[in-house]
DNA sequence: TGACTCACG
DNA sequence: ACGTACGTGAGTCAG
């Protein structure tokens, strides 16, 4: 017989120190519960025990009850993210079939200790997994430790056993107890000998064996007289301690091991508080699958798992196209980029699969798609989109993406994977021997289009998201035309400089170094030059631009790294790395994300065309490999100013929708009012200044970050902030309410119902509540623009399309947007840009967007 | 893989 | 007393 006894809270409390923190999309905090599962399981992997028991402290229930706040409820010296946890765990291990034992009146390690001599009284093998030190003292040759510890998020276990003990502290386990009677220990209130710590009470006991054995020939014993001393003093105090260290073996639990063999696991209870808590690859290592969620969900039986689906296998597809006509079907494709390869329909109950080699399958896969008559249901229809783009057909009909449904409802989430969203949904798969994924598909649209409904985001799924998945396949096809042979040179003469910068740098620094290694630089710069060190990072000296920015004046040498810096980082990024790109037809095709960003902007990969240079003069050359193909130039508008103007709206601001009513510069007047000058006296540098605190406000501002920006003391940004919102004292109101709503609901939105949840306000640490205070003032303006340009898009894309025109939108940068247009129809593409961007919605201010044309993009941006 | 740095809005 | 502006993606180094 071999028992394993974990100590629960020190196993929960390495865990949670160890793991950065996780929540749900509920906000639920995760990170020690799956710290703890892990670690668990690599206990039971390694002892492979025969009977389990799993120990908690009882501590007296001093709990804060605030129900329905949700942010409080707090246990003394346990933050509450932590404390949050416990529950959950323990009713997840018990489902796992393991037995928790707690003990009024006596600490886990009582437990620990009991049942650990009870295991050496009968001859049992016992196993204590811990993170904390204290139960050495209970190694003997059949009790060992074992040391659960998280590093890097991962669980480590070391073995302790008697060898063990005895090679770190040079000591039987038992004579640990007489080490910490004398050495103390503060975390538990164990005085010791006062004067004497870890050193000295350690090589005493090496010495003399024991306390007893000391103090009985305390007179006699080879010490310096200081130790004497106050080893006479503490005599009383170390016998307490020693009580106090010693664990007691006696606690009134049930120690018959017998009824510590786990029991059966309740497979839905444990799949279901999995599911809860988003542990979705860790159902799989505990042998449970969604399909044991079964029916313990919170909502009222719904239909989730109750439809019969029926398999038609004999069918002929252009019969069964006539039948979908003014029907709803749910439907997964697969397509190589080119074609659709494969379908599965679900339709009335009865699902059809088909494929390539179907007869006449490419021309019923085009009429379905293509007949806005058939309303669709599918999961992530941007593929859909593109292949229907290439091949030349209309895609209509789309009515639900459960992808895009699933960003809707919560941006946080890692990903939008089907399996994930099943899990997260409690969706248990319908029991079929033909599983084809369409299966899980139909019960997970019906759930998310209830929730969609629910959260009154139907319409910015259906008028906003869905199209404008047609609207980026379409850009994503098109691709940007680049000018390689232009790039391909700049990178050359790039490198010419950038060699003889190398050269120079290690002359002054006086040995070959890699300039690249922020390590090897910051020896040089800090010993070698022995500059005045900046900023720290966790693994040593901050070299960032801000740092070396104010070694300017100190060395010379300064200036070549930040231009070396500079060069290089635009060489590998924007010339190695558009270079890789390139297409066969000499066009860039970035991906756009729809379902990254947090706040609803869209994003841009392999490459992200978002963040071509365009702040520097070097940077900007790039913009000049940006061209438009042969016959055709470049439209680009952007929106101006576009954040304040979603705040002055939203925030009802009187003063600052004045001010866009009438055009006025929104800097230059910010500057004039909040310091008190008539407008011609605002100077560049006023100007620039209120600039700064504009942006500030946007992002949700601090004197201290506003200090730093503009170079001004903290105590004058403060005076800016303070002054800005009494004249500003709409937004001053917005900004207070935004934040006591999102507290109240757990959540923000923007003007057009997208959500983002924010778990972080309800945290008890300081940064991250005041972060999370942060993300609620921007979010709303922010996430409220994007959406705006997201409409802009849409209604370019079907104006052109309706004024068959054979311009193209091909980019968007969060408030710029480009057509590429044949020469003849450049002007009327900039001029219906700017009309659609700036009509894409009524604010309470204008909405300005100004195009230019061009060759390149260089050329264009106006 | 995470940390750092830096490009964009 | 604390640490410091929102949102991204990519290249590089180093463990």
């Amino acid at each position: 017989m071999k028992l394993l006894v974990l100590d629960g809270n020190s196993i929960l409390n390495r865990s949670f120190y160890g793991i950065k923190l996780l929540t749900t999309k509920n906000g639920q905090y995760t990170n020690a519960i799956y710290g703890f599962m892990t670690t668990f399981q690599k206990l039971l992997d390694e002892s492979n025990p025969d009977a389990v028991a799993v120990a908690f402290d009882l501590k007296a229930p001093t709990f804060r009850h605030k129900m329905y706040d949700g942010y409080k409820s707090n246990r003394k010296g346990m933050p509450e993210e932590l404390a949050q946890q416990l529950q959950p765990l323990k009713d997840l291990i018990s489902a796992l079939g393991y037995k928790i034992v707690t003990c009024e009146g006596y600490e886990a390690d009582d437990i620990l200790g009991t049942l650990a001599k009870k295991c050496t009284d009968e001859g049992y093998e016992c196993i204590i997994a811990t993170g904390d030190r204290d139960s050495f003292q209970l190694v003997s040759p059949t009790v060992s430790v074992r040391m659960a510890t998280t590093k890097f998020g991962k669980p480590e276990v070391t073995l302790y056993d008697e060898a063990k003990i005895k090679e770190v502290y040079g000591v039987e386990p038992k004579q640990l107890i007489d080490i910490k009677a004398i050495q103390g220990d503060t975390s538990d209130c164990i005085p010791g000998v006062p004067g004497i710590g870890e050193k000295g009470a350690s090589d005493l006991i090496k010495r003399f064996k024991n306390l007893d054995n000391i103090y009985e020939n305390l007179e006699t014993i080879d010490v310096k007289p200081g130790i004497r001393k106050k080893l006479t003093e503490g005599k009383e105090s170390a016998y307490m301690s020693r009580t106090l260290g010693t664990i007691n073996t006696e606690a009134p639990i049930d120690t018959d091991i017998e009824h510590y063999i786990p029991k059966e696991k309740d497979k839905s209870a444990v799949a279901t508080q999995m599911a809860r808590l988003e542990f979705f690859s860790l159902m799989e290592k505990w042998g449970v699958g969604a399909e044991d969620i079964g029916h313990i969900q919170t909502e009222s039986e719904d239909t989730n798992g109750d439809k019969t689906l029926e398999y038609v296998s004999d069918f002929e597809l252009m019969k069964l196209y006539d039948e979908l006509e003014g029907k709803t079907v749910d439907f997964l494709a697969k397509s190589d980029g080119a074609d659709i390869t494969e379908l599965k329909l679900c339709v009335d109950d009865r699902v059809y699969t088909a494929d390539n080699f179907t007869a006449d399958f490419q021309d019923f896969a085009e009429k379905f798609l293509s007949n806005g008559n058939i309303k669709k249901r599918t999961h992530n229809i941007k593929p859909i989109f593109a292949v229907a783009d290439k091949v030349g057909f209309e895609c209509e009909g789309i009515e639900f993406d459960t992808m895009l449904a699933g960003y809707l409802l919560n941006p946080n989430a890692s990903d939008y994977v089907m399996e994930r969203l099943t899990g997260e949904y409690g969706i248990s798969p319908l029991k079929t021997d033909n599983a084809t994924g369409l299966e899980s598909f139909v019960p997970l649209a019906d759930k998310l289009a209830k929730e969609i409904e629910a959260k009154e985001q139907t319409n910015l799924l259906r008028d906003i998201e869905i199209p404008l998945a047609r609207v980026l396949a379409s850009m994503e096809n098109t691709g940007f035309a680049v000018d390689k042979q232009g790039i391909y040179e700049y990178g050359e003469s790039m490198n010419d400089e950038i060699d003889s910068l190398r050269a120079s740098i290690c002359g002054y620094v006086g040995y070959d170094f890699n300039i690249n290694s922020p390590k090897q630089l910051g020896s040089a710069l800090f010993e070698k030059l022995a500059l005045p060190k900046g900023k720290k990072t966790k693994s040593g000296y901050s070299t960032s631009a801000e740092v070396l920015e104010e070694l300017r004046d100190y060395h010379p040498v300064i200036n070549e790294i930040l231009e070396y810096r500079t060069l290089t980082k635009l060489k590998s990024t924007y010339c190695d790395g558009l270079l890789k790109v390139i297409g066969e037809d000499g066009r860039i095709h970035s991906c756009f994300n729809q379902t990254e960003t947090r706040t609803g902007r869209i994003s841009s990969t392999e490459p992200n065309l978002q963040n071509i240079p365009v702040r520097t003069e070097r940077g900007k050359e790039f913009r000049k490999f940006f061209i438009a193909s042969d016959g055709c130039r470049l439209a680009d508008a952007d929106y101006s100013q576009i954040e304040l103007r979603v705040l002055a709206h939203i925030a009802n601001d009187k003063h600052m929708i004045e001010a866009f009513a009438n055009n006025y510069d929104i800097h230059t007047l910010t500057a004039a009012k909040v310091f008190g000058l008539p407008d011609e006296m605002v100077t560049p540098q006023l100007r620039s200044r209120a600039k700064a605190v504009n942006f500030g406000i946007v992002y949700g501002i601090g004197a201290f970050s506003l200090s730093k920006d503009i170079g001004v003391s903290r105590k004058e940004a403060d005076k800016y902030i303070k002054d800005y919102l009494r004249l500003y004292s709409g937004i001053d109101n917005y900004m207070k309410n935004v934040v006591g709503n999102a507290k109240n609901d757990g959540y923000v939105t923007t003007m057009f119902g997208r959500r983002r949840y924010l778990p972080e306000l309800a945290s008890s640490n300081h940064n991250m509540r005041a972060f999370g205070e942060r993300v609620a003032r921007n979010m709303p303006i922010q996430g409220s623009a994007a959406d705006i340009i997201k409409i802009a898009m849409i209604r370019v894309y079907n104006r052109l399309k309706k004024e068959n025109m054979k311009s193209k939108l091909i980019l968007q940068v969060h408030d710029e947007l480009i057509v590429e247009a044949p020469e003849d129809e450049a002007e009327r593409a900039a001029k219906l840009l700017s009309e659609e961007m700036q009509g894409a919605v009524k604010l309470s201010v204008p909405l300005t967007a100004d195009a230019g044309i061009g060759k390149t993009w260089f050329e264009a941006k106006a």
